[in-house]
RNA sequence: AGAAACCCCUA
């Protein structure tokens, strides 16, 4: 099983040849769930979702117990489709599973109700993050870039940013300043966005491609030209 | 041996 594993990340990570890699995986004499969930994860980052999930229902169909990575994985292949029926329904497989607790299932649930809720309504996604036992920078980015990307709660998205600054236990990333200086583009609020942009600055992130678009799109929604030129030129990697 | 969060664009 671990060989097999091993040849199917290198077809699919290594060589970008999925098929290859199916034909591996239907060929293994035995399977796991580490096998199913590798399969499963790398369909839905190369090839389709959809097709993803499709392996994780035949996954269930033979059998085999689906775990924490399982279900983190095909969340989030959930959440890109907007699929929210489904969504609901793996959700409640997750709580009788016993994994609910788990910080990265929770974290691929925040992210999952924020991308499927239909009205864009982060209180489903808010629910789970607030009921999380644990937070980590990914579950505080999840739940900002939620608020974010809806953008109709913007100043939620900043507030949260400040109770994460307080709280001093977890250090953002790039992530969570491009989804945070994204709240501060919807609402055009220049002098938020000045501020996130320095303590980008201070932790060192804001030359990082995604992090300098962010700011470049921020300031070029204020007018502020100069400032956009100034992000621009110090990107670590320009395309 | 496997899982989760990200900007802009594509729209």
């Amino acid at each position: 099983i671990c060989v097999g594993c091993s040849l199917i990340d290198l077809f699919s990570k290594g060589f970008r040849d999925l098929e290859s890699a199916k034909k591996v995986f239907d060929l293994m004499p035995e399977k796991n769930s580490v096998s199913w969930t590798l399969m499963i994860t790398r369909i839905s980052q190369l090839d389709n979702p959809r097709n993803a999930i499709e392996l994780f229902l035949d996954m269930i169909l033979s059998g085999f117990i689906p775990d924490k990575f399982t279900y983190s994985s095909v969340l989030s292949a959930c959440a890109e489709l907007g699929w929210s029926q489904f969504g609901t329904q793996l959700h409640s497989i997750v709580v009788k599973s016993g994994l609910s607790s788990d910080v990265c299932v929770g974290c691929s649930l925040v992210d999952m109700y924020a991308k499927c809720a239909a009205d864009g309504s982060m209180i489903n996604s808010r629910k789970i993050f607030d009921r999380m036992p644990a937070h980590n920078v990914m579950s505080w980015t999840a739940i900002i870039t939620g608020y974010a990307q809806n953008g109709s709660s913007d100043m939620e998205a900043i507030e949260l940013y400040c109770r994460v600054m307080e709280d001093g236990s977890v250090k953002p990333n790039h992530f969570t300043f491009a989804g945070l200086l994204k709240a501060c583009a919807n609402v055009s609020n220049l002098d938020m966005g000045r501020q996130v942009h320095c303590h980008a600055v201070k932790l060192g992130v804001a030359s990082v491609n995604c992090v300098g678009n962010a700011l470049i799109n921020l300031y070029g929604r204020c007018d502020r030209i100069e400032e956009a030129q100034k992000a621009f030129e110090v990107l670590f990697e320009k395309n």
